[in-house]
DNA sequence: CTCTCCTGGTTGCACAGTACAACTCAGCGG
DNA sequence: CCGCTGAGTTGTACTGTGCAACCAGGAGAG
């Protein structure tokens, strides 16, 4: 019936946006790797996070997280500040170098998507974008996929 | 207005959508990256194919197609057989293995999805499929993501 | 107070996936 | 025959990742 056929559409399409993203992240978006650009996006919405925060809400690994931030901060994009109560703690901000290239490469990802979604019909992009949002906020059994 | 709004909400949905399928691939899916599930499936629909043409399909580097596929036939999933037309090609060809553990994953695959999208009605799957198929289907001047 | 256990973080190691460049081999056009 | 092109392989390097071992700071039990 069409529900499963729906179901399999969804299931292919997603694959394919997963496979072409993963493909075209490093080539087009060579600033800021995926991830990277995930955690300063995490730190410009919640500053003073801890690595081990960011390692649970990703699911990752903190040892992954842990070179992440180090990367991040060799580029200068975050502060690691000694956290005064527990001095085992590194509590992470991001720095104005960190803000400024988060903005502009939100800013390319943004006009590229304007550019894809540019002659869709408002009322669809508004429905589309409501059901990504309600996919992504599915929390199943498996809280192995984080967020 | 709401159209930036939308656009910027697909565009945050979507990365998180690819950090985690990203992230999870590995660990959800072992028996078959995502890569190699879509080298296989790509098999199943056009059999027969050369290499050189999922390189190209797929906007990857023919050395990594080269040893994807070098790794499914060593796993007994694909066969390699010469071109009888021209020596130098090799069609590409699933096996009867190959056929069944794809069929497998899919099965897998699917059902998670069936799962996570258990209580969507209908017409919502329907129409986010639609949306799915349509972002997708775009290409845009940068031929570079393949497909 | 000290000993043990817990927790945040780093580091060593291994591995997958990828690209690029150099190469081999087969076919093709002069 | 000779050089050019195209398919595929291989060497090398880099990134992102996880696991395990480790270190250092805190917290509670005695």
């Amino acid at each position: 019936m069409g529900t499963d056929r729906a179901v399999e559409t969804i299931q292919r399409e997603m694959t394919t946006f997963a496979r072409r993203a993963r493909a075209s992240a490093g080539r087009l978006h060579p600033e800021l790797s995926l991830v990277s650009y995930t955690l300063l996006s995490h730190l410009e919405e919640r500053d003073g996070r801890r690595a081990t925060d960011l390692a649970a809400h990703y699911s990752l690994d903190k040892s992954t997280v842990s070179r992440q931030v180090a990367a991040l901060e060799r580029a200068g994009l975050i502060e690691r500040r000694p956290d005064p109560e527990d001095h085992r703690v590194q509590v992470l901000h991001l720095t104005d170098a960190g803000r400024r290239i988060l903005a502009q490469v939100t800013e390319n990802r943004q006009a590229a998507f304007r550019e894809r979604l540019a002659d869709w019909p408002e009322e669809d992009l508004r429905r589309f974008a409501g059901y990504l949002e309600r996919y992504n906020a599915w929390s199943g059994e498996a809280p192995a996929e984080g967020n």
